[in-house]
RNA sequence: GCCCUCGUAGCUCAGGGGAUAGAGCAACGGUUUCCUAAACCGUGGGUCGCAGGUUCGAAUCCUGCCGAGGGCACCA
C-alpha cells in the first residue's frame, strides 16, 4: 500500500470515529499549505456541538500517525496540516520501486466487464466519428484489466440490416472476385456508396434487394454465404485499422448485431410474458418508466416494427440479458456518443424492469461529445465528407516525422520513423483522453504535435529524456537503493511519485480518464524541477543511487500511465 | 413544448463542499562551458454566464433566467 492518502484517511478515519462516536469522514486532502491537510473537523464539529479547532486537536490526539507524520498543526477554522516523514515517503518508495505494479493493487472485487465500444459499419469507413469511441474503451479495457477485472471486450459492429439487401445484390453485379477485389483495397465507403446510388436510381435493383433481405433473414444459404464474404472482408479491414492504431480489439472481440439474432425471439417473448410488451401502431414496443416524448406521451423501445422486423432496441435487450446472464456480467460499459444517452437510458430502465440488470450489475453510458473541427463545426474534409480514420492517423504520424526529423535530425530513419509513429498516434489519443470526456474538443494539429505543454508527446520527451540519463552514464538503476529526499525537488517528486496508485483507481472507478493524464503531466512537472535541481550523474555513492531510483522510478509511472492509455513510449526521440 | 449536456484568464482546458480559483498555449522579460533548450525561471492577465437560495464555508449542491450544442416512434 503505497498510497499515502488512502493511509492516511484510514488511520484518521479510526480517530474521528472516536470523537464522534459514530463513522465520520476526515476528508483527506493534497494541500498547498502542507502534504496533506484534513477538513474533516468542521462538519463533526457541527454535528457535535463542539468548536472546530477543538474536535481537530481531540482527533489528532486519537490518531495514530507518528510512523507517516512529522508535524500536524491546527489552522485556521479547524484544518488539520499534516507534513509527512522524510523516512516514511523514503520508505514507501521503496516499496513502490520493488513492486512490479508500482504500488497500484488489484481490484478488491475483480468483476466481468463487458465494454461495448468502437463498434464500425461493415460495409462502411471507420471514419472520424469512431475515434473516441474506439480509443476512450480501449483505455478503459486497458485500465480495468490492469486492476484485475475480468475485461470483456465487445465489438458491436453493424454487420445486419436492411442495407445487406443492396450491398449482397451490388455484390453479385460486380462479381464476386470483383467485389472481393475493390473491398480489398479498402474502398468500403465506394462499394456501399455505389449500391446505394443503385437502389435509388434503379426500381429493378431495388425490389432486388428488398428481396434479398427476406432471403437473408430467412437464413437462405447463398445469401448467407455472400453476407459472411462482406463482413469477414470489413473485419479485415477494421483490424488493419486497430493495428494501425495501436489498439487491442481483435479478431476475437466481433460481437455484432447478428451474434444476437437467435436471442430475438426469446427476448420477445420474455418481454411479453413480463407484461412488458405492448402493441402500439402495429409495433411491439416496451414502455419503460420515465420518459415521455414530444407530444407529452410515454416513449417507447420499439423491439418488433410493423413489418415484423425486430428494431434496435430488441438487440440491445437481447445483448443485455445475455451479458449479465449468459456471461455473469456485473459491470456493462458502453462507450457511445451523448447524443444517445437517451436511448440508453431507456434500455437500462427496461432491462431493469424485466431483471435483466439487477444489482449488483449496472450499465454505465461512458458517454462522450463531438470532435470539431478548426472551424467549430463537426469534424469535416475539406469537401464536407466525413474524414476517413486511418487517414487521419496517416497524417498525424507524417506531421510527426516532419517535427522530430526537423527536432533531432541525428536520428536514423527507422528510428524516426517508429518515434513518429507513437508520437502521431500517441497525440491523436492523448487529446481525446485529457480533457473531459463529456465536452466536444476541437481538432488542431498544431496544438496536439506541439511538444510542451499538455500533450502526449511532452510526456513522452519526458521519458525520453530519463532514459538519456541511464543511456549517457551506461548504468543500470538499483531499485532497491535507498531513497534520500534531502532537496525540496526530489521530496516533492517523491510526493507526486506517490499518488499513482490512487489516481488509477480513481480514474477507473469514475471512468474519467482525464484525470490520469492531468497527474502525469504534474508528474512530469516535478520531474522537470528534479530534473533542474539534481544533477544525477554528477552526484555520488548513495545520492547518486537514490536519484537513479527517483528517475527509474518516474519513467515507469510515466510508461505505465501512458500504456494504460494505449500510447507507446519510445526510448529515445 | 419536454428532457439532457456544456458555459472558469486573450486561446485550450483542470478544479473530489473547504483556506489567497490553478495549468498549458499565446504575450513580455530572462536562463545554455551543465545528464536531450523538444527545456527551464519570472511577469502580467479572473464580475468562475446572470440572479437568487442552502451552508460555518459554493466555481462545486438546489431553483430560475440567458447563451451554445444535442435528444424526443419503427436508422443504430
Amino acid at each position: 500500500m503505497t498510497d499515502l492518502e488512502s493511509v492516511l484517511n484510514d488511520r484518521l478515519a479510526v480517530a474521528f470515529a472516536a470523537v464522534a462516536g459514530a463513522p465520520a469522514d476526515p476528508v483527506v486532502r493534497r494541500s498547498q499549505h502542507a502534504d496533506f491537510q484534513a477538513d474533516g473537523a468542521l462538519p463533526l464539529a457541527r454535528r457535535l456541538g463542539r468548536a472546530p479547532r477543538d474536535v481537530a486537536a481531540d482527533a489528532l490526539a486519537r490518531a495514530d500517525l507518528a510512523d507517516l507524520v512529522a508535524t500536524a498543526q491546527i489552522s485556521g477554522p479547524g484544518f488539520i496540516n499534516l507534513t509527512l516523514r522524510d523516512d516514511a515517503l523514503a520508505g514507501l518508495l521503496g516499496v513502490m520501486s520493488g513492486d512490479e505494479r508500482l504500488g497500484v493493487p488489484t481490484a478488491a472485487v475483480p468483476e466481468t466487464v463487458v465494454i461495448d465500444y468502437s463498434a464500425p459499419n461493415v460495409a462502411k469507413e471507420l471514419h472520424a466519428g469512431h475515434l473516441r469511441t474506439t480509443v476512450i474503451g480501449d483505455a478503459a479495457a486497458r485500465i480495468l484489466e490492469w486492476l484485475g477485472h475480468d475485461v470483456r471486450r465487445a465489438n458491436h459492429i453493424g454487420d445486419w440490416g436492411t442495407p445487406f439487401g443492396m450491398l449482397i445484390e451490388h455484390l453479385l453485379d460486380l462479381g464476386e472476385t470483383e467485389a472481393m477485389q475493390e473491398l480489398s483495397v479498402g474502398d468500403l465507403n465506394g462499394f456501399y456508396q455505389a449500391a446505394r446510388v443503385k437502389f435509388d436510381a434503379d426500381p429493378v435493383f431495388a425490389e432486388r434487394s428488398r428481396g434479398r433481405v427476406v432471403a437473408l433473414q430467412a437464413g437462405d444459404d447463398t445469401t448467407l454465404r455472400l453476407w459472411r464474404l462482406l463482413v469477414d472482408e470489413s473485419e479485415k479491414y477494421f483490424l488493419a485499422a486497430y493495428d494501425k492504431m495501436g489498439i487491442t480489439l481483435t479478431a476475437d472481440h466481433f460481437y455484432g448485431e447478428s451474434y444476437y439474432n437467435d436471442m430475438l425471439d426469446p427476448v420477445v417473448d420474455a418481454l411479453d410474458g413480463l407484461g412488458l410488451l405492448r402493441e402500439s401502431d402495429g409495433a411491439q414496443c416496451v414502455f419503460p418508466r420515465g420518459f415521455t416524448g414530444r407530444d407529452g406521451e410515454p416513449m417507447p423501445i420499439i423491439v418488433r416494427k410493423r413489418d415484423g422486423g425486430y428494431g434496435y432496441g430488441a438487440t440491445d435487450l437481447a445483448a443485455i440479458r445475455h451479458r449479465t446472464q449468459d456471461l455473469k456480467a456485473t459491470w456493462l460499459l458502453y462507450v457511445v456518443g451523448s447524443p444517445q444517452q437517451q436511448h440508453l437510458e431507456m434500455v437500462f430502465q427496461c432491462a431493469r424492469e424485466a431483471g435483466w440488470l439487477a444489482a449488483p450489475a449496472r450499465a454505465v453510458h461512458v458517454g462522450f461529445g463531438q470532435v470539431l473541427g478548426a472551424d467549430g463545426k463537426k469534424l469535416a474534409s475539406r469537401a464536407g465528407d466525413t474524414v476517413k480514420l486511418v487517414e487521419l492517423l496517416d497524417e498525424a504520424v507524417i506531421r510527426a516525422a516532419a517535427i522530430v526529423r526537423e527536432k533531432n535530425p541525428d536520428l536514423d530513419a527507422e528510428t524516426r520513423a517508429e518515434v513518429a509513429r507513437m508520437v502521431g498516434i500517441g497525440a491523436i489519443k492523448y487529446v481525446d483522453l485529457s480533457s473531459d470526456r463529456i465536452k466536444d474538443y476541437a481538432f488542431d494539429w498544431d496544438r496536439m504535435l506541439s511538444f510542451s505543454g499538455d500533450t502526449g508527446a511532452y510526456l513522452q520527451y519526458t521519458y525520453a529524456r530519463i532514459n538519456s540519463i541511464f543511456r549517457r552514464g551506461g548504468v543500470v538503476p538499483d531499485r532497491s537503493a535507498a531513497v534520500l529526499l534531502d532537496q525540496p525537488a526530489e521530496r516533492a517528486l517523491a510526493m507526486e511519485l506517490l499518488g499513482f496508485a490512487a489516481v488509477v483507481t480513481d480514474a477507473a472507478a469514475t471512468l474519467q480518464f482525464h484525470r490520469l493524464t492531468g497527474y502525469l503531466q504534474h508528474l512530469a512537472g516535478a520531474y522537470t524541477a528534479f530534473y533542474e535541481n539534481c544533477p544525477v550523474l554528477k552526484s555520488e555513492g548513495a545520492v547518486l543511487a537514490s536519484r537513479l531510483l527517483l528517475c527509474d522510478l518516474t519513467a515507469r509511472v510515466i510508461a505505465q500511465g501512458l500504456d494504460l492509455l494505449g500510447i507507446e513510449t519510445p526510448e529515445r526521440m
